[in-house]
DNA sequence: CGAATTTGACCAGCGC
DNA sequence: GCGCTGGTCAAATTCG
């Protein structure tokens, strides 16, 4: 990296400075050109034009010498004033580039810490922003050979494991890197694993590999020794309850192949993309096998054309959870490392600040970064349950029944509670918010919370986030093959994933809801 | 009748 | 090399 940023650095000294000189150049041809009476075509100024007309009509016979004599004096204070802007603008440009780079050398710094963390730590040592974990075994996680790191920011470091228990259970999303590997019956494997694993840890291995070959490839001084396989896209997952064949994400799709999958009965539908031609994108759809109500969507690719307006309404909240598992978590161990770089990171557009800070932040709770198995993308699991606390918080959808699905051969698991619209609240708002934990007795955050929740129940809305998430990754995948620092999707620019063909390093990431405790994203559309 | 879906066949990758 | 599996193709079928 030291020498692509030192390149960097010259190239764009350079720039800055061939353009001064080119517009010195230009000034001084210009000047001349005036001098010897001949104006160029452009550029003109309104006194020149009209002297030239007057000129070439031949009406007047003005003493040249002191045409010119005022002209130049004139001409020569508006290219200085020219001149000094232009050095006003290359002293903020370059304060800009020096900003930049020190944000980068920054960020690579940190990076580094990461590398080492990684190298001379067990593999397997989890990440944890704190999850829902009930089970008892999850101490016993702790204290197990794959190592625990809590990472809390509304918690002191110094809280008890009890407290830590206690916190865990009731936050409800969290967020879980993975490492891709290849095949699907990994995933497979590993839906069956999550939905058997109810009640067990969430916290996954995290598989930073991918991330790190990503940043990697940023800096020189670190190898890229975890590459994955090639022409692997970027996939993402949505587990999310529903009952039609298919959600509605807003875009067309069309059906063009249906197979059973192994280890699931239940057929895995194929479809690709027809709101543009040619539109590479691809999903799968299968019900979970574990819990028939759940519908597991997902994404591949990359849309070729703009995401329908009800997918890029959220792209903030998705862009959200997404750049989260872009960020430096460089040192695990410190809380402010997580969140500070979130702050820190890259703008994103698509986000407002209000959402960045406090929401993030609070997510930052909420995660669970794993190592381990290499394979899966990004899944958005908008499946789990609200706890016991957070069915109080009223929901404004009039069905809080649990609907009957034809298509179920048995009734639902008991964990199974309320409508999608509760368990899409519970997941992505703070519980605070949701149950009116802010404020005295919390009486407006109800009503914000009646609101919340009516925004919720949308299935769209479940949906768009899914198909964000999906775009937003597939972006930042692509776009990370490129050599681009590890930085917000939307400052780089976007490339035809599908024409790159090298669309290797393409990243799967694990994006869970372990919600039981509904605790948030605050989601700014 | 055109578009969408279904479904069996085919192909490629991977593991043994 | 062979078999298994996931993914895609394309003809047949269904639907609006």
């Amino acid at each position: 990296m030291g020498p692509e940023e030192t390149g960097m650095e010259i190239d764009l000294s350079l720039k800055l400075d061939a353009q001064r000189e080119e517009r010195t150049t230009e000034d001084q041809d210009d000047r001349h050109r005036q001098e010897v009476g001949k104006f160029p075509a452009e550029g003109k100024r309104e006194t020149e034009v009209e002297e030239e007309a007057v000129d070439q009509e031949g009406h007047t016979t003005v003493d040249n010498s002191v045409c010119d004599e005022t002209m130049k004096t004139e001409e020569i204070s508006v290219l200085q004033l020219e001149m000094d802007r232009m050095k006003e603008e290359n002293k903020a440009l370059r304060k800009a580039v020096e900003q930049t780079m020190k944000d980068y050398y920054d960020l690579q710094m940190k990076f580094s810490v990461v590398q080492q963390n990684i190298q001379t730590k067990d593999p397997r040592t989890f990440l944890s922003l704190t999850g829902n974990n009930n089970s008892p075994s999850h101490e016993e996680q702790n204290k197990g050979s794959p190592r625990f790191l809590e990472m809390n920011h509304q918690t002191p470091p110094s809280t008890a494991q009890e407290d830590d228990a206690k916190q865990r259970h009731e936050l409800g999303l969290s967020l879980t890197l993975q490492s891709s590997s290849t095949s699907q019956e990994k995933e497979d494997e590993y839906m069956g694993n999550i939905e058997k694993k109810e009640d067990t840890p969430k916290a996954l291995i995290t598989p930073m590999q991918n991330k790190l070959q990503r940043s990697s490839s940023l800096g020189g001084g670190i190898s890229n020794h975890l590459s994955s396989p090639p022409n692997r896209k970027a996939r993402v997952s949505v587990r999310a309850r529903c009952e039609a064949a298919t959600m509605n994400d807003g875009c067309q799709w069309r059906k063009y192949g249906q197979k059973i999958a192994k280890g699931n009965p239940c057929p895995r539908a194929y479809y690709r993309c027809t709101v543009a031609p040619g539109c590479p994108v691809r999903k799968q759809v299968q019900r979970c096998l574990e819990d028939m109500s759940i519908l597991i969507t997902t994404y591949e690719g990359t849309h070729n054309h703009p995401l329908p307006v009800g997918a890029t309404a959220m792209a903030s909240t998705a862009s959200a959870a997404a750049s989260f598992m872009l960020l430096d978590s460089s040192n695990p161990l410190s809380s402010d490392g997580i969140m500070s770089n979130f702050n820190r990171s890259a703008p994103f557009p698509y986000q407002s600040p209000q959402f960045i800070n406090p929401s993030l932040s609070y997510a930052s709770n909420l995660i669970n970064i794993h190592p381990n198995d290499p394979s899966k993308g990004i899944v958005l699991d908008l499946t789990h349950n609200v706890n016991a606390d957070a069915r109080q918080f009223p929901i404004a959808s009039s069905s809080s029944q649990q609907p009957s699905h034809s298509w179920m051969p048995k009734p639902l698991p008991g964990n199974y509670i309320g409508n999608n619209a509760t368990n899409i609240v519970s997941d992505l708002f703070p519980r605070q918010l949701v149950e009116g934990g802010i404020g005295p007795k919390g009486e407006g955050n109800k009503l914000l919370a009646e609101n919340v929740s009516a925004i919720a129940s949308d299935p769209k809305f479940r949906v768009a986030v899914a198909a964000a998430i999906s775009s937003l990754i597939n972006k930042e995948t692509q776009t990370t093959t490129t050599s681009h620092p590890p930085m917000a999707p939307s400052l780089i620019p976007t490339r035809d994933g599908e024409g790159g063909g090298t669309s290797s390093n393409s990243k799967n990431w694990i994006l869970e809801s372990l919600s039981t405790g509904g605790k948030p994203i605050q989601n700014s559309p």
